[in-house]
DNA sequence: AGTACCATCCGGCAGC
DNA sequence: TGCTGCCGGATGGTAC
C-alpha cells in the first residue's frame, strides 16, 4: 500500500539516513523476492556483495539505487515495496530477524533489512550498461510523474480522450500517471469534487485541471507529513507513523462525510473499491 | 488498440 | 474457537 508519498519518504530516508555502507554479505531469505536475475540468488548476491548503495531515486512507486564497487559503477538495485514491503535500517543495534524478513544486506555491524509481510515486494539487479526498463519491465509504460511539468489538465485531456472507463480506474493506471494508488486516487477525486465512476472523457478541462492540482497537492502534503497517512507505514527505524493526515473518504464507507455529513459510498470500479461522497462529488460539479 | 475481466501471489483481519 | 472470504499492486492471460 505504499504509494508515491510513502515511497518518496523511504527514498529520502535511504538517501540521507543510510549513507554509503559497504555490503559485505547478502542474505536472501525468500528467493521469490529477487525478480532479476530470476531464480538465481547466487548471481544477485554476487552482484551486490562488495558494493555501496549510493544515490537513491524514485520513479512512480519504484526505487532505484546506484551501486558502486571500489569507486566504479556496478549496476543498480531496483525495489518495489508493493503492499507491505519496508526497509529497516540497523546501525549497530540488534533486532531479531522476524519471519517476514526477505533480504538482508549486511556490513560492519550495520544492516539494511527488507521486511515484507505478504512477500509481494520485488528486487532487481540492473547490470551496468543495461537500461533499467529492460530488467524492470514495469518501468516501460510508466506515465509522467505527477510533479512533472508535463502533467497537467491538457495532458490528461489528451491522454483520456475517447476513454469511457471510470476516472478512478484511469488514475490507478500507472501508464496515465505514475505513483497513484487507491488511497490518493480516492482522496484527490474527493478534493476535486469528482465522483470516481464518471467516464474519463466526460470530464471538462476545468475538472481535469482541478484534478491535477489536487493530486499534486495531496501528494506533496503527504510527503511533508512523512508519508504517514496510511496505517501500515513504518519508517526505517520501524516506527509507525503519526497519522498526520486523515483520509476524507478512503476506507470510510458508511460513515458521515467529514465535510457535509452525507454517508460515504463505496463502489467497486475496475476490481478496486472506491470511496466517495455523493454530495461533495457530483457529476458536472 | 483499447479495455474489461480474471487469476495469481500472501497474510491479516473481519465476520460469522 | 476456528473457519471462510475479502483485500490489494502489478502482471500476464483471455476475450471482445
Amino acid at each position: 500500500m505504499p504509494e508515491l508519498p510513502e515511497v518518496e519518504v523511504v527514498r529520502r530516508a535511504l538517501q540521507h539516513g543510510v549513507g554509503r555502507f559497504l555490503i559485505r554479505h547478502v542474505e536472501i531469505r525468500l528467493a521469490r523476492t529477487v525478480a532479476f536475475p530470476m531464480g538465481d540468488c547466487a548471481a544477485f548476491t554476487a552482484a551486490l556483495t562488495g558494493c555501496q548503495l549510493t544515490s537513491w531515486r524514485r520513479r512512480g512507486k519504484y526505487l532505484l539505487s546506484q551501486l558502486v564497487r571500489q569507486g566504479r559503477p556496478a549496476g543498480r538495485l531496483g525495489v518495489h515495496l508493493r503492499m507491505t514491503g519496508r526497509f529497516r535500517w540497523l546501525n549497530g543495534e540488534d533486532a531479531p530477524v522476524c519471519p517476514h524478513t526477505r533480504v538482508r544486506f549486511l556490513g560492519d555491524g550495520k544492516e539494511l533489512r527488507f521486511v515484507d509481510t505478504r512477500s509481494f515486494g520485488r528486487m532487481w539487479w540492473v547490470p551496468p550498461g543495461t537500461a533499467a526498463s529492460r530488467v524492470i519491465t514495469g518501468l516501460q509504460k510508466l506515465g509522467p510523474e505527477p510533479f512533472a511539468a508535463a502533467f497537467d489538465g491538457a495532458y490528461l485531456e489528451r491522454r483520456l480522450r475517447g476513454s469511457r472507463r471510470p476516472i478512478k480506474t484511469a488514475l490507478l493506471d500507472q501508464s496515465v500517471v505514475a505513483g497513484v494508488g487507491n488511497i490518493y486516487g480516492d482522496e484527490c477525486l474527493f478534493l476535486a469534487g469528482i465522483p470516481p465512476h464518471v467516464a474519463s472523457d466526460s470530464l471538462s478541462r476545468g475538472q481535469l485541471d482541478r484534478l491535477c492540482g489536487q493530486l499534486v497537492q495531496v501528494l506533496a502534503s503527504s510527503i511533508q507529513q512523512g508519508g504517514t497517512s496510511f496505517r501500515d507505514f513504518r519508517d526505517l527505524q520501524g516506527v509507525n507513523g503519526n497519522y498526520g493526515q486523515t483520509a476524507w473518504v478512503y476506507g470510510r464507507s458508511g460513515v458521515p462525510c467529514r465535510r457535509c455529513g452525507a454517508p460515504i459510498q463505496r463502489q467497486v470500479l475496475g476490481g478496486r473499491s472506491s470511496h466517495w461522497c455523493p454530495h461533495c462529488q457530483r457529476e458536472g460539479g
